[in-house]
DNA sequence: AATAAAATAACACAACTGTATTAATAAATC
DNA sequence: GATTTATTAATACAGTTGTGTTATTTTATT
């Protein structure tokens, strides 16, 4: 009977829509009418899919680490771990375009989660799971290389963790300075000097 | 003859009223009639001070790094290297009231950077500027610790300066998950598997 | 006390915001 | 082809925004 379209689909177009318009202009540019004209439809036609400005951009966050989640789901290890760790590490850097975005739109969530109890639960869900994620990592390589036995787990996660989001923030704002192949150098030197030795 | 009051002083609570909408309400809701209202003054009396809404927040987010700027300058070392480099580097992170605020708003400011040049300009200065004196201290820990002589300083100053700023920026985001005394037992960690072997 | 200038306040205006309401369009079934 | 309904578009409205203009208040000098 009706014109049948993929609701999530656009919705996720919608999002991604939702990103460019972020990362082009900025979150507080964020607005219906901008995001719509991105998207090339009406104001009224993006209520049918969210009803509320807030749904749009907590879907648009969420979208984000989908995406990135995806990715290391479908990844299949070499069998090397060191380099299966660095591999699922560097989906976390901006190293190239698609990543870049990520990163550029989930920064700029993440400093509207601040002031936001949606976005908040988000990033702080985001949070957990990523750590969890990368103590495992930490734990694999500490059982491979019997010379980490006396190394303290959670500090080295919450280490790695750290200079991961670091090493993001600063290759996101200064491009100029902080380099990829720099950033995962740097990461490549932080794993060999704690389990290579 | 007229009535004069100290024009920075005058600048400088505008900007700090600034720095708590912004904690607040988030950077989108700093806007003149809202951090007027916080300042007890009218938005008429703000544009006497800045004539533009760009000028004022320039001048918040200026503030931020030189009250940083300020306290790292105005510390005596103990002597301890050690001791003291980790004293400079905890005034990067969240671990009390003013530092908070401070931290916090500059992440809203540094979000915002991403698509206004002018924060973006102080953002790169800042950068370069934390970028040197991190590595003046790498450098001096280098020095003392003979054991560290094969260590790279490049790859290690970036490497403490993205940690630093990650282990922030998780004390910010979530400091039910990463209290201050955790991000700073992480940053004696890293320092001490480098400089204490 | 008079005055000149600095500081403050009040109001106006056009542009934009999110959202609600209403009308028009399209397509899948009968 | 008519009809039904999901989808799209258009308009309206109250609220907020930055900024410009104008008037008022305050105070240090004469």
């Amino acid at each position: 009977m009706p014109k049948i379209v993929d609701h999530n689909k656009q919705k996720e177009k919608l999002a991604v829509a939702t990103w460019r318009v972020i990362r082009r202009d900025g979150l507080e540019r964020a607005s219906l009418r901008n995001i719509a004209k991105e998207a090339g439809l009406s104001v009224g036609s993006m209520r049918h899919y969210f009803s509320t400005q807030s749904e749009l951009l907590a879907f648009s966050m969420q979208l984000v680490s989908d995406r990135v989640c995806d990715r290391l789901q479908s990844f299949v290890p070499s069998g090397n771990l060191m380099e299966d760790v660095l591999h699922v590490l560097c989906e976390m850097l901006p190293i190239d375009e698609e990543r870049s975005t990520e990163m550029e739109v989930w920064f700029a969530f993440t400093s509207k989660a601040l002031v936001d109890p949606t976005l908040q639960a988000l990033s702080l869900y985001v949070y957990d799971d990523m750590k969890g994620f990368i103590a495992k990592k930490v734990e694999q390589l500490i059982e491979q290389h019997s010379a980490g036995s006396r190394l303290d787990v959670n500090l080295e996660t919450e280490r790695l963790f750290a200079l991961i989001d670091g090493l993001a923030i600063h290759a996101i704002m200064h491009p100029e300075r902080l380099v990829p192949e720099q950033a995962r150098a740097v990461l490549i030197y932080h794993l060999q000097s704690i389990f290579k030795l």
